[in-house]
DNA sequence: TTTCGTGCAAAAGCTTTGCATTAGC
DNA sequence: GCTAATGCAAAGCTTTTGCACGAAA
């Protein structure tokens, strides 16, 4: 798994480009539902689900299966070219746009998720290894809350 | 959902006894594979799956069920008495020791989930609800990679 | 005696897989 | 034309649920 990433937040045209040029590189076919995956991917902030990116393509590609969008997943995560945050309850959702871990704000009445990506975490990571001895190569790091939107709708309800 | 815990580690006893109040208090009745279940959760530091307590205790509770077990988790829950790690590929990790938030330290190479409780994140959070605007009521803080036992073993076969 | 809990088996979700058909290259 | 990808349907996993029986208070 590639672990280096271009961290610098890339337009969707550049990180469609990347994803397409990824997957030529190990001699993937670009078929128009990958390609259109991939652009879902570079165009969503959202976090979608494959069920989303699903229901957001049938429409322009009648032949279009969940299982494509799956499988197109999964070679996007064996190149390190997807995030996916892991949910048993809401299902998994997915980063096509930083596909390096980065801190998530969650909400837990709207399910909105939202990135943060000012944490410096190096000086945190550095001081666990020291501390526990292991080599820690990734991270998962959720805070869950209620969103500014969904706090004003609780104050207008009372 | 109750948010307020004791923070300070407990003896498996007295967590023990204090699951059993929690229950008692909202007139559940504490069975024998309850309380079997309960038991294993106030003892075991190692993030149990389902699954493995159900395994844990099958010899000594021959009647005992993984659906009893996964009914007792969901007491627990919404008592805010365990601690529930979600992971879609490995299945879910209980904590029923540190009910609360804190940071996890796993090795992906054999499973093993560490906790770290060092960390003070209240500062971190206090920035991140500053910065976003959310309510933040709670966190999921994980770091991923290769514990000292699996370095070992990796340099030894090299 | 009444109510709650147990445990089997079935259902529910999400994700993966097998395989025949289709289509890149 | 060769090989890989698609998409359907089935299978896999973990977790939840319905329900009849059994046990707690």
């Amino acid at each position: 798994m590639r672990i280096q990433h271009e961290k610098a937040q890339q337009s969707p045209q550049k990180r469609l480009q990347q994803m397409v040029d990824r997957l030529r590189e190990s001699d993937c076919r670009i078929t128009p539902q990958r390609y259109a995956v991939l652009r879902v991917l570079a165009e969503s902030t959202d976090h979608p689900s494959a069920e989303s990116m699903y229901a957001n393509l049938i429409d322009q590609y009648p032949t279009m299966s969940l299982a494509t969008v799956y499988k197109t997943i999964h070679l996007l995560k064996l190149r390190g070219e997807i995030l996916e945050l892991e949910f048993s309850d809401l299902g998994n959702r997915y980063d096509g746009k930083k596909p390096y871990p980065h801190p998530h704000v969650i909400c837990t009445e709207c399910g909105k998720i939202v990135d943060h990506e000012q944490l410096d975490l190096q000086a945190i990571i550095n001081r666990m290894m020291a501390e526990t001895g292991f080599k820690i190569v990734t991270n998962r790091l959720d805070f869950y809350g209620i969103c500014p939107d969904c706090q004003e709708t609780e104050n207008n309800s009372e």
